[in-house]
DNA sequence: CAATTTTCGATTGTACACAAAAAGTATAGG
DNA sequence: CCTATACTTTTTGTGTACAATCGAAAATTG
């Protein structure tokens, strides 16, 4: 049953990371972590290693690893690189889809569909997650699918807000990513690339704007400036 | 000092995969890798969980490492998505770039013309993989450095051929690539990314010719053909 | 003799102890 | 009071012994 902790701890530091309940820039110490997951530091440092090689964290010289963080310039590039990897990759998935593989996605949006309803939103991150990253592997194409996983690292981290219904438009926002997701599995199912890309890409559009207003704000109202002005002058 | 010999194991293991030296589908043994390196079994597991990490090895769970093959179906997706990874990356590379970047990279380009003439085909194909990489580090974009490495890995590999003359022909392919790579720095230094992009596309051009011809060559004679037929008919 | 089970050898996985390095703390000197 | 340096503590890196697992040959059985 050793195997068993390994790998679950493995999973289990993957979904800390994901969902933000470790935080991006926190230095992981292997003697805690190992104690914690009830492993020693050889195997420990072995889920680290692979860690790093997932881009989840970063290892540095005799100081350890660190959840990757995203720097501004960083955010930009992702803006910008999101959807030509989704789409290049919606569009390969509906190329090369397997009947067992489109299944595989039915179940996890079933599971996913699921936990929104249930207002689970950190499983719900994570199916989000499971659901591109599927597709991902639909593709059969390594190299984008290298870059994808990168992303959605970034991504999922990024829209930790998405499944969090505060308003009566949010709730209309996450209801309609669940119709996007069930759209793109059956353009995918019917191998139709272009249809797939169109989707895929009106699914990004409705992330963006999530991610930009989370990113950037609506600025304050003009009085609370003037307060806030007012108070550090000199 | 031992930290030294991590490190070279490190990046001597990643070399005599990218020359083939250690061929595609290779178990790697723990126990005698790490006698040759002369390092223990623990340091030795945390290179290959990295070489793994990198995309150089695949790890089976009480099977050890194996170096990553490619099957014919990866090939045709190599194809495919090689341009579009190649050309986004040097576009940014144009616009991102930094000065001390440039000068790295004239080096590199120094180093590889110098292996080039002297006849050393194995190091000019590891400084022409550290040319691409370094340009893809100048994007600035994780997303698809994540890809290029990847690809770079099979393109490596697969262009073991490339720089090892053997005819006139061969001569002035390999003096093409060089003038190419001249080309693509002053289209980068001089931050301009459409250039950047159309040098690039003609240097995968050229790539891609010689990979064909590699991958699928020249039918054989008939004469030949039918000899063969005749000694190995029943 | 074939098929299945068992046993043995080789290889990978884990734990722990120790070595090396970094970070933190106290002390001496200006 | 600040700085620099020596010392202590904490954390990471490595070597080694042992446990678990896999694969293959040998033995058992129908």
């Amino acid at each position: 049953m050793p195997k068993h902790k390994k790998s679950f701890c493995a999973s289990d530091l993957r979904a800390r990371i994901l969902t933000q309940d470790i935080a991006p820039g926190t230095d992981l110490d292997e003697a805690s972590l190992a104690e914690e997951y009830g492993i020693s530091r050889t195997p420990l440092r072995e889920v680290l290693q692979r860690l790093a090689g997932g881009g989840f964290v970063r290892l540095e010289e005799n100081r350890g690893a660190k959840v990757e963080s995203m720097d501004f310039a960083t955010m930009r590039v992702f803006f910008q690189t999101a959807p030509l990897i989704y789409c290049s990759i919606a569009r390969q998935a509906a190329e090369n889809r397997t009947t067992k593989q489109v299944a595989e996605l039915k179940d996890i949006q079933l599971r996913f569909a699921k936990v929104v309803q249930a207002g689970d939103t950190v499983q719900a991150g994570l199916l989000n997650h499971n659901f591109h990253e599927h597709i991902g592997d639909m593709a059969r194409n390594p190299y984008l699918f290298a870059g994808l996983r990168r992303m959605l690292i970034d991504h999922t981290r990024l829209s930790q807000t998405f499944f969090d219904p505060k308003s009566e438009s949010d709730q209309q926002r996450v209801d309609k990513a669940i119709e996007q997701h069930d759209a793109m599995i059956s353009a995918i199912e019917a191998q139709e690339p272009a249809l797939a890309t169109d989707l895929t890409l009106q699914h990004w559009d409705l992330s963006r704007d999530q991610l930009e207003k989370y990113v950037r704000p609506d600025p304050l109202p003009l009085d609370v400036i003037s307060m806030k002005d007012r108070r550090n002058a000199l």
